[in-house]
DNA sequence: TATAAATGTTAGACTTACCTAACAAATTTT
DNA sequence: AAAATTTGTTAGGTAAGTCTAACATTTATA
């Protein structure tokens, strides 16, 4: 069983390699870098890892997981992400305290907790930041996060989250009809302008960029041609 | 801050002298046992605990908690019976399941959360083990657990918990048309074989002293007659 | 009340996870 | 390709929480 500080090199590894872009690699200092420590630590832990089998790792060389770390990872990230769920659907925790309070949870040692919590939440697919959640399985669906700047025209696509978290926005959001899961139609983008004219509940009204890309949208169009 | 093993050991303080029975003090094997290391360790503890003035200790004396102590004690406390209560009702844990996992949660820190999960309770008075769960200002009923058999005859009794956690009895339970929360009258005791004769939703029927000693029932006539 | 038993303490050691300071290797820049 | 910079490693140290083994004190008992 991996310690509370393993879990959370391991993750910070994932997040690195699997979930930022297409590095597969990470060096020492990065990683330290992600969790606050000193170099000298994540060595430390890095040989400890590599002893474990659940990264590779050599001398000078850079890191990456192994299945068996990798699904340590996923398991912490499943965790994670479902506890925030929670707390922002069920106990209504705004997107910016989530995080923090999760970080503790997503080290809880229960399966069966965990497996019981996605069933109570009914197995929802993205976090309140509209990051994917791994199922039981450890199967993560890697949908690429798209804002709503970035969808196409005619498309229709739902909000699953948000990049800014400052109450001024979120404020913004609600006025504007907006909400997680909310249907949105991209109608048009005016050239002139750049204003991006959206369809929420029938109602059609128009966005800058700058809002725009701060909303996390998936479209099952999209996903389904890119074959994710 | 108390790290989590401080509040280990603060909680155990708390349960061996507070809640069980009328004892004030705790010597130092009892709380080693408690929490299952060893008496040195539990020594070292407690004079860490003496020097952050969370406890009363001398050499070779007995423990007691400070004002303190006994507030973060009550904390821990709290948070575990909400955390148990929240398994059990939400996620439908079964009552022996339910302590464990509230081992590990009883330690995350988060004031807001634990207040945001006992208004998602609503204001929950008992966990599923009958216990009295303290408020958010820490004060705690200390309301005597008391079973069906030596609830007075002619009372009304609200079921609280169980005893027994088997799940020959929890059904033999269920069939008996009993839950958390069900009314219960007690309309009298037969001399002859001791049977208790109780009425559940307007229909009467007998249980025997071994089954009525497993139930755990508050009684608010009762309560307020000792002035709890 | 003297001795045996139970209870409590101290000293020294181990593990985990962190640090600083000095050094080594790899990579970039000139 | 040599020098400078960045990156990574090692050695030695600290604090928390645990242990064992030896010792001290208190309490119970014969």
């Amino acid at each position: 069983m991996a310690s509370n500080t393993e879990e959370n090199y391991l993750k910070a590894l994932f997040q690195i390699t699997i979930e930022s872009g297409n590095k597969q690699e990470a060096g020492t200092n990065e990683i330290a870098a992600q969790l606050g420590v000193k170099p000298a630590t994540a060595n430390d832990m890095l040989k400890k890892l590599k002893l474990k089998k659940l990264i590779q790792y050599e001398k000078y060389g850079k890191s990456s997981l192994t299945k068996a770390g990798k699904k340590i990872a996923i398991e912490v990230v499943r965790k994670h992400r479902l506890w925030e769920t929670f707390l922002f659907e069920k106990l209504a925790f705004s997107w910016d305290e989530v995080h923090e309070v999760a970080e503790q949870l997503e080290h809880i040692q229960s399966k069966k907790l965990i497996d019981k919590l996605d069933a109570y939440l009914q197995y929802p697919a993205f976090d309140p930041h509209g990051d994917t959640i791994p199922n039981a399985k450890g199967e993560l669906t890697i949908t690429l996060k798209k804002t709503l700047l970035e969808e196409e025209i005619g498309h229709q696509c739902k909000m699953i989250g948000v990049k800014d978290n400052s109450a001024a926005f979120l404020q913004y959001v609600n006025k504007m009809g907006l909400a997680i899961n909310q249907t949105i139609k991209i109608v048009a983008r005016q050239a002139f302008d750049d204003l991006l004219e959206i369809e929420v509940n029938k109602k059609v009204s128009s966005v800058s960029p700058k809002f725009a890309e701060n909303i996390i949208v998936e479209c099952a169009t999209c996903n389904k041609r890119n074959n994710v």
